[in-house]
DNA sequence: GGGAGTGTATGGTTTTCATCGAACAGTCGG
DNA sequence: CCGACTGTTCGATGAAAACCATACACTCCC
């Protein structure tokens, strides 16, 4: 038999090496976001689903937070199961991007 | 006799290390400023007034964006007689935010 | 001191974006 | 197959930001 694929539509992707500055740039400027990718960064690859983020917002909102961060090749996503598992591009972003990332990750708490 | 200081009120600026990176990213994230920062970069410290730049928006638009620049610490501003002139903060810049500068004025026109 | 040139401030319009509530689709376990 | 769980989509709302036209302030030169 053939494998069991998922029946629901993958989400779509953008390699970092797709995306122009200021999409990553205007995807970094926003506080929720950031927080997602810091929490990411402190996080094993795949293991946290998106509703498993500590941040004020809804569902709704976060599921396009979620989207702009695929499009700015910041994170990657994989259905299991019900959930939805992400993963942070580290290495691809900071090819295209180099030090970009860092800057967000590093943020002194002074600031 | 005391010296001819400018009766107008000087710019206010912001010293690139008490700027937040998101405040940072956000300045950088709009084209318009972008260009400004890339032509300022391509000129001479100090000779280019703000109505030197070739850019779609009115001057009350412009002095916005230039506010905005001063504000993330990218632009130093004195006034020149009539004329206010631009400098960028290169190095200030680069030593609070690291590769940042140059992502934005390296970017391939591939993308 | 009048007038041209340059930039800022103000007020109002338009656009963009983050957000929510509710409805929907897919997955899994009983 | 039903119900709990997860996440997306849709429509609407509110806030933030970009923008313009106008009016104003300052500088310089004649």
């Amino acid at each position: 038999m053939a494998e069991r694929a998922s029946h629901r539509a993958a989400p779509e992707h953008a390699h970092p090496d797709d995306v122009p500055v200021q999409t990553a740039l205007a995807a970094l400027a926003d506080p929720v976001r950031v927080t997602l990718v810091r929490e990411l960064a402190d996080s094993a690859e795949w293991t946290r689903s998106c509703g498993s983020f500590d941040v004020p917002v809804g569902k709704a909102a976060l599921s396009h937070h979620f989207a702009v961060l695929r499009g700015a090749g910041l994170v990657e996503q994989r259905d299991e199961g019900p959930k939805r598992v992400n993963r942070l591009r580290r290495e691809e972003f900071e090819t295209r991007f180099p030090g970009l990332l860092d800057l967000v990750l590093r943020e002194d708490p002074t600031h």
